[in-house]
DNA sequence: GCTTGACGATTACGTATGTAGTCAAATAAG
DNA sequence: CTTATTTGACTACATACGTAATCGTCAAGC
């Protein structure tokens, strides 16, 4: 269940994230044009996924309807883990000391987190 | 120069960004036992972190001396950037948000983060 | 001086990943 | 019915990565 998705797979779990189930053919046409990817390397990416457990199938007449078994929020929540695990010692406060040192948040976003924080106390 | 830092050549990294410049010897020492790591392996990332481009060597006699060329704030700055850029549709404010959902943040880490945040308002 | 050990350089090998191509079966077109 | 097309299954192949082993050389002991 911890299993890895690589890169390009995760193109492939985002688009059935968005819309689910899909046709082999359906995600391949909603695969980000800017990977310019040939429909065969969608099929191997979806094969590899449905391997590591995250894809289901269920069968369609002569095809297969693809959906995640993985949410897109478990999915994040591991990934940010890993980075904060790896990056910040495991704690999420430097990361965000990061993103602010690096001026990667504008206005908006510490507006917005700042409502998020003041919402979560007591 | 944007060279990707595979996991394990992150460990090597660690150790240098915390001492430098080593030499293979002493990097191979301080890397985290936990890895069980035989020195040629360490060796063998070393060599690859070269090739990459991220670290540089001088000589000492007969042996190297490792230093990094890339600061450890550069490459957390990068990898946090794609971790946004393909969880969270390029703002970190729904990061935040999800750690905050997810329980992720301590206490501690809400304090931390709005006397940030406070600092960085005009 | 000859041997042994420390180093860097080169090579190895299995799995993962990016990126497809081929083959066979079923179906749609004619 | 015969042929072209669609679809999944299997295969391919180069590069990256994890994890070393081997080879050659130079220096330090004896």
């Amino acid at each position: 269940m911890a299993e890895r998705i690589s890169d390009g797979e995760h193109a492939v779990m985002d688009v059935l994230w968005d819309e689910s189930p899909l046709t082999a053919a359906e995600v391949a046409e909603r695969i980000d044009p800017a990977r310019g990817w040939s429909d065969r390397t969608v099929k191997t990416m979806l094969a590899r996924l449905l391997a590591k457990g995250v894809l289901a199938h269920e069968e369609d007449g002569r095809r297969y309807l693809y959906r995640p078994l993985v949410a897109r929020a478990d999915y994040a929540a591991r990934e940010s883990r890993r980075l904060i695990d790896r990056l910040f010692g495991g704690r999420a406060a430097p990361l965000v000391a990061h993103l602010a040192e690096q001026d990667q948040l504008t206005a908006e976003d510490i507006a917005e987190i700042e409502a998020l924080l003041k919402a979560l106390k007591p």
